[in-house]
DNA sequence: TGGCAAACGGAGATGCTATCTCCGCTTCTC
DNA sequence: GAGAAGCGGAGATAGCATCTCCGTTTGCCA
């Protein structure tokens, strides 16, 4: 009567649906520290599963690609919804950005979502559907505040987090990052000394 | 009598010389438009030559790069030495990392040799050991000028390029660049009313 | 328990792309 | 004008990822 795995797909034999958990949870390993150009082969041995077996689950890679990230939207939207919480402002952005460079940084696959072409710029469009309402009122308030300077803009966030993920990438240092993300941060507060304005934001969507 | 061409080689008939720098012309666009990524027989084709012709005269793509590359460095000692003659020596700072910002935001086989791993890493250090002396004491004076963070570390300074060089090759958008270079250099410059010290610099060398 | 459908495994077919070679033909040079 | 130097580009070679096929194993239910 009770349906134990997802509705919509006829069940499957009780092997069946535990090499399919296998398989979703060596691929997350794999896409964490491999990255997603991680071949189906790579995440069927990972899984201690045959290549075949995979390939019965999964039509191909994108189909797994997708099935891991929607455990990655999930994380980052509580990042930011935790985030958001903050009373303060300015002390919530700061917050919200470190949570999800944080994610990141732990995990190749998600910087490789986040911060991709093709495909991935298609999935990281979703997160940002479901991040943006949360964090651009945070971004008007910390203005208010006068702690955010007044010419940063929504899109910036995305562009931030885009090149805290560059300095992961390219020095695979765990941390290093926390001191860039904190540079950017003080560049983007109000100084009581004044600053030029910013040159022009991304015209359309950066990625 | 006179050596026409470089040196050490045996001299070229006059038809092969020019179509040497005819690939070096070709190689030069090519890398620059398409990244290192090109492929002989493309740098071939854009000079109007065989891929024969090609592999005479470079015995394999890295050679090719290794020539262009000559320019590039050339190029960036230049941006320093201009930038390091500035009286001022924040702004000299500053504008040091804007020429060369600039450079690698029209040359994206520049951005891959400047960022990139592997080979170009080594390209990449062959620079530093050309600008870092050259770069090092306007950091000092920077910081004595009382302009510059004294928490900032001389190996900051490629972790900016690497980042700044992120945002074109993500977005593609020529001048994006210059409202987050901006961003973290407002982020370098000591505030009147006090920041927390950054975390921790890179290890070694970062890239 | 027997038997059959479902699922598995993994070698290898397929397709793609980049690197580099080879040799008949062309162009220079003396 | 003859011999050497250089050219062109088809295709050999190699590497790699995707996905298929089918003989074998396993779970399920009567």
């Amino acid at each position: 009567m009770a349906e134990p795995a997802e509705p919509g797909r006829a069940p499957l034999r009780r092997d069946a649906e535990l090499n399919r958990r296998r398989l979703l949870a060596a691929a997350r390993e794999v896409f964490r520290d491999r990255g997603l150009a991680a071949t189906l082969d790579d995440v069927a041995r990972h899984a201690g599963l045959g290549v075949g077996t995979a390939y019965r689950h999964f039509a191909n890679k994108e189909e797994l690609v997708d099935a891991v990230f929607e455990d990655m939207i999930d994380r980052v939207e509580a990042c930011a919804r935790e985030a958001v919480a903050d009373p303060d402002p300015w002390h919530g952005l700061a917050a919200s950005l470190e949570k999800v460079c944080e994610l990141q940084a732990h995990d190749r696959g998600l910087r490789e979502v986040m911060l991709g072409t093709g495909k991935a710029a298609q999935r990281r469009a979703l997160v940002d559907r479901r991040i943006k309402p949360l964090v651009d009122p945070l971004i008007d308030r910390a203005k208010e505040q006068g702690a955010l300077r007044a010419d940063v803009e929504p899109l910036d966030l995305p562009m931030i987090q885009l090149m805290v993920g560059a300095v992961t990438d390219q020095t695979g240092e765990p941390d290093l990052w926390r001191r860039y993300l904190r540079i950017l941060l003080d560049g983007m507060r109000t100084r009581p000394d004044g600053t030029e304005p910013l040159p022009p934001g991304p015209k359309s969507h950066p990625l």
